[in-house]
DNA sequence: TCCATAGGTAACAATAAGGTTACATATATG
DNA sequence: CATATATGTAACCTTATTGTTACCTATGGA
């Protein structure tokens, strides 16, 4: 969850994310051509995309084609849907076990 | 919106903003005691928390009060409802803006 | 007043992210 | 085959984030 949230904010990876999204299948090259930055700094930046798992690829010949994977947004989304403002579903149980690491540090 | 993402990838500060919200008006050295980081540490993530918007605090006496602030999170939250996948407003004019430097790049 | 408590700041070190250049590999295509 | 194209990797530098220790300020109470 921490590698959505960290891919999600840059503007610039998040503007690919959306490039990508409406040109299923683009190459790198293709990628780059959009952006200012150099042919390796988009490597990278897909690389923290795929690293969140908000990017798939596959290598087809010597392109490589790029599709958004909406399921991390999805999942995220539908955390916050549930629960408004209360926005992560493990919240009860994190908020169990801090109360019990409080106790611990509280009372040692 | 940058920062409120930088802000939510740290699973420390999403359980620090989740307390706060469970907590409202609890002190610095409130948060601190639920998180085995120094309190230095604690400031710094709450400050980033402020920097994005989700935290709001008042000093009271010696001691900081500190509110979970909804709204940033609501604002991504109705992007994303608005066109689920599709997840940010200046979509079609960044995309428009992207189209156009590309003709520049393509053809100079 | 004296002092413990709560918070804040400064300075620094380690690690990660953003960015570059140079080089390497693989694959279409003349 | 030769070469341009598309992608990948290595090395390096800069900046930002994470974390520390030490010190400072202000407030509440005995």
């Amino acid at each position: 969850m921490d590698a959505v949230f960290l891919a999600l904010s840059s503007q610039t990876r998040r503007k690919m994310l959306d490039l990508i999204q409406n040109m299923p299948g683009c190459s790198v090259g293709d990628v780059a051509k959009y952006f200012d930055c150099s042919r390796i700094m988009v490597m990278k930046h897909l690389d923290t995309l795929r690293a969140a798992d908000l990017l798939i690829s596959r290598k087809v010949g010597r392109r490589r084609e790029l599709f958004f994977n909406a399921v991390p947004i999805q999942m995220i989304h539908d955390r916050w849907t549930t629960e408004y403002s209360r926005f992560w579903a493990t919240k009860a149980i994190d908020l169990k076990h801090m109360l019990e690491s409080r106790q611990q540090k509280a009372d040692p």
